[in-house]
DNA sequence: GCGGGGGATGTGAGCGTTCACACCCGTCCC
DNA sequence: GGGACGGGTGTGAACGCTCACATCCCCCGC
């Protein structure tokens, strides 16, 4: 009587539509499976005509290769596991969005496994994520427990991971992408400095080894580069919260005139903080984030921010993977976005340049 | 001999490694295979003494089953793919973010794939993004493409949806969960009403069907209730930048001195509009915003808006699966939390009744 | 005319697991 | 004492696919 959804309960129903497998399709079209096989792996030597008609079966009957039974014949996964610590960071998740494009585009599926501090440091556990022995893993490691079990990936797995920075102690030969947030925090850095501001302060990020962050770096790189002294960065995490209460103390001081955030949320957090302490943005105080979220163009002040190419960084860290995987098929590795400072409304002239106007 | 860890490279060879399968727990244990399969599936019927030699031999050999294999012979696939139109938005982040935690608690491996206007209305299509069929689907159906995934799904498919609201046409029993957006879009009407505000204009989200949403139609329930007359609703997108957009010829207009926005992003825009405007906000305006983004809170003003409990609901429709899939082992369904209004600094008595005091 | 190459196709054996069944052996009951 | 029962276990056949190999046929060259 009613059409609609039969609804799907798992038991003794009725159902079961059988999916259509290559033997339905070989006997269909007159042909071996082994056939089928090869026209739907585009294998070279299938006559035209075998070809075409196998191809016309397939779309009647609504034909799709068993990813499984694939897999288990040994044949090409077209799978890949994403392990990342947080899907909801901007970084991250557009990192995936990225992966997520780029697979698909390359027919492959894409799994995700969010890793907590304490499972991402044993192989093992690691490894029990993936779905099959020798699927391919992509490592989002832009934090510690992403660097960790990208460590802690046996060598066997066809493996690939965005990383703040290459590791230097190990053999540098894994396939791994970054983006140069080193020279991007120097530029920050230096734009500040051209503003005339006497020091840039830092509000960092955490790192993602034990060694201090590339973002810090770059902005000691300036600094010492200008002949300044170094203060010491300001710890702070992923959440605007955390920005602001690191940057509590450092509004507080007159002297301080410049900060650079290791990234937008903490700019955020900073922005407040300087609010609460009546220092007036972009007049007493300059703010310069890290990452340009799609949000940071509109807070007040507009963020002056490093924009990063996540996406591009995503695709490109398939791309890797892909080479690694079908190293003859693959195409060319695309590249993405150098950073590149966009000034917007927080930061400003130092107040001592201003005064003087 | 040798006790510790065996290290699965059996043979010689380079690299291989060979994965331990069921039959060589099996063979060292001097069981047959079944048995194996019998104590991995935790079956009843296995004496004691057995049961824990065959899983002594599985530590030893860290053996791990093959999912694939598994789910090529009929077991349970316990694997879900998660449909979705954009990751990087905060409610399908964060309603992702609940699912994958659900799932892994329930040892699934999660799938994603994202959905492009296109391809979504085609159940083949559809379809086709899944692994294997007959494994288990999540649809986010927050906007137009995932609600035409949803409906375009194969009936046959185990599968779950978070949608703005239950599709009314069709019989109700399709496992989906949503949140009560109409009632608090309402709650943040009447209390934008409450503080003297004449009337209360709205910047919409698209909407997920071809009818209003969810949370315009709160809004008009209570400008209704309210015996208010009912402005056109402004059309947004789901960016700051579309909420800008659309909210420049509205802060134009003094008499519009209160405006819901469809989500925290919108909310911004407007506030830039207001703010080049020369709006105060909230002392010529106020604004409300939708969904408790993390940033919402410290952006200036912090954002009154209504807090979605997202990854709640993730759990939620992650555990409408599991019941599906699994009706008799599955855990209660957890519970979300409700939505919940957070006055913060963009929201204030009408400019009227400031006057006066 | 015959051996040889190679394009096009078919055959059978796995891959690691679960399912349906058969089997063994005690225990209980009549 | 023999049959029914049922806990505990083994056997073989799927599942849908790919791999390695065998086979067939046609065309070539000598």
């Amino acid at each position: 009587m009613q059409e609609a959804t039969p609804a799907p309960r798992s038991d003794g129903g009725p159902q079961a539509p059988k999916a259509v497998s290559i033997f339905d399709v070989a006997k269909e079209a007159g042909v071996s499976h082994q056939t089928v096989s090869r026209v739907v792996n585009s294998h070279p030597k299938v006559k035209e005509s075998t070809r075409t008609r196998v191809l016309e079966v397939i779309a009647e009957l609504g034909y799709t290769p068993n990813r499984m039974a694939r897999a288990l014949a040994g044949g090409a996964v077209r799978s890949v596991t994403v392990l990342t610590s947080d899907t909801s960071l901007y970084g991250a998740s557009a990192t995936l969005k990225g992966i997520e494009e780029a697979a698909r585009a390359a027919d492959f599926t894409v799994g995700i496994s969010v890793l907590d501090a304490g499972s991402a440091q044993r192989p093992a556990e690691v490894a029990a994520r993936v779905s099959r022995p020798g699927e391919a893993v992509l490592v989002i490691a832009f934090d510690a427990p992403g660097v960790r079990a990208w460590q802690a990936l046996p060598a066997e797995f066809p493996a690939a991971a965005v990383v703040e920075r290459p590791e230097d102690g190990s053999p540098g030969d894994r396939p791994q992408v970054w983006l140069d947030d080193r020279a991007a925090a120097a530029q920050a850095t230096r734009y500040l400095l051209g503003l005339g501001h006497e020091s840039v302060r830092y509000v960092s990020i955490p790192s993602s080894t034990t060694r201090i962050g590339q973002r810090a770096e770059g902005w000691r790189d300036a600094l010492r580069a200008a002949g300044k002294p170094l203060p010491e960065p300001l710890d702070g995490g992923w959440s605007p919260r955390s920005g602001y209460l690191a940057a509590r103390s450092l509004v507080a001081d007159p002297t301080v005139t410049a900060v650079l955030c290791g990234n937008d949320d903490l700019a955020l957090g900073v922005l407040r903080a300087a609010r609460e302490a009546g220092r007036d943005v972009p007049g007493d105080l300059s703010v310069v984030g890290f990452d340009d979220a799609p949000q940071s163009a509109y807070v007040h002040p507009a963020l002056t921010t490093v924009r990063l190419d996540f996406e591009g960084l995503g695709r490109g860290c398939f791309g890797m993977l892909l080479r690694l995987l079908e190293p003859e098929t693959a195409p060319a590795l695309p590249m993405w976005g150098e950073p590149e400072l966009i000034v917007r409304e927080s930061s400003g002239p130092a107040p001592s340049l201003r005064a003087r106007t």
